[in-house]
DNA sequence: GTCGGCTGATGACAGTTGTCACGGGTTTGT
DNA sequence: ACAAACCCGTGACAACTGTCATCAGCCGAC
């Protein structure tokens, strides 16, 4: 008997995902949660053996839970299942411990078979994901540069930015500037839109 | 027994959803779809007596795909579903002629239940995002201006917006002062992130 | 029929933004 | 020790943006 932890901030979606893990045999669902921060607490009391984690969550992300589970239980092991199949994501879900990477799109018969695969010490990464990944290489932004244009994702005005990260105008200019070149972007609106999308914020 | 149509893109949520409303004695999903243009055709094949509708899919949204059930299936009703609660959607859903409308954070065992009550004739709304849609009140956009600030969400600058809306520069800019104006939004990035989380667009 | 609203356009203005060059400070690796 | 990268800051400049006034055509409502 597999014993699994979800968490994903949609209800519906976890009591369904329930659902379908219920329905096989070997596997059973002991525990659920809707934040990130509770995953560690949960997956200890309920001798959870693999955990399924979404990335967008409060409290934690599903890649900070799952690099918390490695650090605090290091038996258990993490799944990322997530709606966004951004390409940073998967290279710092690896990084962070996690065993498997599957998107939301994936086929519900597979998802059994991702859990198994992954108690038993395999690692599941989805292929189209994982190519692409490859593809798009690491985060070219700095911290810095990142950190900034995280800021810069609402769409507030320079001065905003800088008083939210105590910095000058012209340094937070300077900073865009860079990750505009870098992104290949002309605006730093545009910049922030493909930073996100490559999972690089 | 209620036979039911599942369209959500996501192929593990869709098959997560089949799962969790089979184990219900009264409820038999008889279609599933990835896309918002094979609705009515696989509900017309299917039988299906309610439609459970994702916003967000390739093709159709599901607030269109209703409103084309309306007209081809009459007898059909649909039950959006979806993972973002933005006031403007429900309005919009309603006008669409949806029976129901949920957010995919609502507790799994509910969504039975709201099946049901959308198969009887009711209208299933959930309470908070009603009361939500009726503070926000309606879209103060009008058309022109929801349609330039879609194409200004992704960063580019006037002179790309105006070449898409075979429009002037000046034009473009005073519609988006316009659009900033009415949201109280200061920068037309701020402006369309707005008009988004409200559904406006 | 006229008024008001939406649409498209122009021109002008102040303010913001993106770029560049430059300097000084820190840390990292060689 | 040194170079290379990062971080922070300044100052300047061209380009872009947001605002406003103004005009004109086209509806639909009263």
């Amino acid at each position: 008997m597999i014993r699994i932890l979800l968490a994903d901030d949609q209800a519906l979606v976890r009591g369904a995902l329930a659902a379908l893990l219920d329905l096989e045999a070997d596997i059973e669902v002991v525990a659920q949660v809707g934040r990130g921060d509770e995953v560690v607490a949960a997956a200890r009391e309920s001798g959870a053996e693999v955990c399924l984690l979404d990335i967008e969550m409060p409290g934690l992300s599903g890649i900070e839970a799952a690099s918390a589970l490695r650090a605090e239980l290091p038996a258990v092991r993490s799944l990322i299942v997530t709606t966004f199949g951004r390409p940073g994501y998967v290279r710092r879900a690896l990084d962070a411990g996690a065993a498997g990477f599957l998107v939301k799109d994936t086929p519900a018969r597979q998802l059994a078979d991702a859990v198994r695969r992954v108690h038993q010490g395999l690692r599941v990464i989805d292929p189209d994901l994982a190519a692409e990944s490859l593809m798009a290489g690491p985060s070219p932004l700095t911290t810095r540069e990142a950190e900034i244009l995280r800021l810069a994702l609402d769409g507030s005005p320079v001065a905003g930015i800088a008083a939210r990260a105590h910095l000058s105008e012209g340094t937070v200019r300077n900073h865009l500037s860079a990750a505009i070149g870098k992104t290949g972007a002309t605006t730093r609106a545009e910049a922030a839109r493909l930073a996100q999308a490559n999972g690089w914020l």
